[in-house]
DNA sequence: CTGTTAGCGCCTTCAA
DNA sequence: TTGAAGGCGCTAACAG
């Protein structure tokens, strides 16, 4: 399928193609006439210019690439859609890649994007590698991680946007705490992520500042799924769970949690409460209600996709920005007071 | 951030850039000596082809356009991770984009697509204006729809893939039937969707077959959402519905319907049964166990993929394939006998 | 205001 | 086996 080029629309035109060059891109040194002239033959023609060509001279592609683990997971369904949205907003493109939950594919997309002559990257990533991926990639092209970068507070070279996970957990603990919650399982950490270990730093600390006793069930999944909740919850209810309340680490995970509790004729929230995290749409569904932490993912999207363009735009930037952005509670029906 | 090029690495390693082109092609007539050598610069110095620029002179770039609605469906998000993991496996990339539910979007992201001189497109559409858009484009880059091509058995002219709806409908029918429904809803018939259409067609064929009265309750909002299937819900109990069996349009729809019934005291199967269409993975969800037909989204990405490829391979072919899959009854517990 | 020319990074004949 | 040269579709000086 032979595409019709500037050359082809030149030679209809009967002028050089620099004149369509110029016809298109809205140059002011060319006359109102043939501009419209050219510009009806390309219409007639039906001329598409070709971005890659176009790319190859002006060394920006408006394409950025987003990587997250996997699409059919909400909560980045939910993000890559408000990335996507917002991104174009402002006149550029993505490119969507899904790394796999494990993120094996991670560092191959980083090549495959960057020989796509992409912009600038988004990694949304809650792992453990997050952090040293961006560092291998960042001096190549434009990176900001949409995650946590480091367990510790002193900034990393990299620039990030994420929620402030360790203020979530401390806002699950004043919550249950509130409702006289004792004795709580934190249910589905996943070792590998350095966000869901924050988000179990403020839950403990605030849960031992109140005297609470925190447990924790780790998950050993490479994702936070709802077959995953399922089999952690199972396992908790089979081995006799004596708490009040659960702490799930995803709303995947307590969507899971729920269902193991129902297999075991355990009523939630009458016999255990369940509080999850993240704030899927699927958590506000009938009989579901789940009560969780929302993570803004409007807010996280455009905060990414801002600061990744001011990357891009100033490459001489010698300074790191990490943006973290408050969680809030959404209090719905499964968690009742002790 | 200037990028290491072809010319660089033929300067450090003496020799031609053709030379290297060839250790990159992996062309044999070049020495292992060489090849080996310019490798080992190519790794060194980081070293990533444009891809841009190969594209322009092989005609082809490896990249598939995937138009869906919205990643935020989960039958979208679904079908789009399995087109994606199925495509790289052949070698190919996908570029998702978001059409916006009500399709807004569509010819612009054709533009564009076209612009980025993807070898092929797939639209994954359930409206009535697919097959127009696909017909409009097809002759500039290899299309296929996913999605239902035509009311009318004739053929279109357009490569299409999707499950049989009018086969789907029919099932529904003959499922509910089977457990005694007679005066049965189908809910959220989206006039703008011949896939709604012929599912709505095949079920009512099959329910006057056995006698049964079906009744519709139309969708006038652009997307089949839980939003607007609690609405068409509250709608219907509202007006006092008498029927014992509902027929949601598609999951998300019973979704909602879910959410109206409980407002209004109703239990589903107990009250009323209820049966979706889709198979999302919500559908599985404790306290949710949605009966409903499964759309086989792995195999729908599958063939769209190889229908697509062939397409493009065989740019000669001179025949339209349609492809019909059949759907399943998924049987889970929100259907009972009456 | 318009045409000419020189590349962007890469691949591919055609010579050597 | 290697190098030189032309060109993919387009933009951007520089002339005219």
């Amino acid at each position: 399928m032979r595409r019709v080029t500037i050359k082809d629309i030149a030679r209809i035109a009967g002028v050089s193609y620099a004149t369509v060059s110029r016809a298109l891109s809205g140059s002011n040194e060319i006359s109102e006439q043939t501009r419209k002239r050219i510009l009806e033959i390309c219409e007639q023609e039906g001329y598409r210019a070709n971005v890659l060509a176009r790319s190859l001279i002006c060394r920006q592609t408006r394409v950025l690439g987003l990587i997250i683990p996997d699409v059919t997971n909400p909560f980045y369904s939910e993000l890559s859609l408000g990335i996507e949205t917002y991104a174009r907003k402002l006149g550029y493109n993505v490119m969507l890649c899904n790394s796999q939950p494990d993120g094996s594919a991670t560092e191959e997309l980083f090549e495959f994007l960057v020989g796509h002559q992409v912009d600038g990257i988004i990694l949304a990533s809650s792992r453990n590698e997050a952090r040293g991926w961006v560092t291998k990639y960042f001096r190549t092209v434009p990176t900001v991680l949409l995650g946590d970068s480091l367990a510790e507070d002193d900034e990393g070279e990299v620039n990030a946007v994420s929620i402030d996970n360790r203020a979530g957990g401390r806002i699950a603990a004043e919550y249950l705490h509130s409702l006289g919650h004792q004795k709580v399982l934190y249910l589905g950490l996943r070792p590998g992520s350095l966000t869901h270990q924050l988000r179990f730093r403020g839950f403990c600390s605030a849960m031992e500042q109140f005297g609470g006793q925190p447990e924790v069930l780790e998950n050993h999944e490479e994702a936070s799924s709802i077959a995953a909740g399922y089999t952690l919850g199972k396992q908790a209810f089979a081995r006799g769970f004596d708490g009040t309340a659960i702490f799930a680490a995803t709303d995947s995970i307590a969507l899971g949690v729920l269902q193991a509790a129902d297999e075991f004729g355990l009523s939630v929230p009458n016999d255990l409460s369940l509080l999850g995290f993240d704030n899927i749409i699927y958590s506000s569904l009938p009989k579901i209600t789940l009560s969780t932490i929302d993570q803004r993912k409007q807010m996280l999207a455009e905060a990414a996709v801002s600061l990744l363009l001011d990357v891009i735009e100033n490459p001489a930037r010698d300074e790191y920005t990490r943006r973290l952005i408050k969680p809030a509670l959404v209090e719905r029906q499964s968690c009742k007071r002790v």
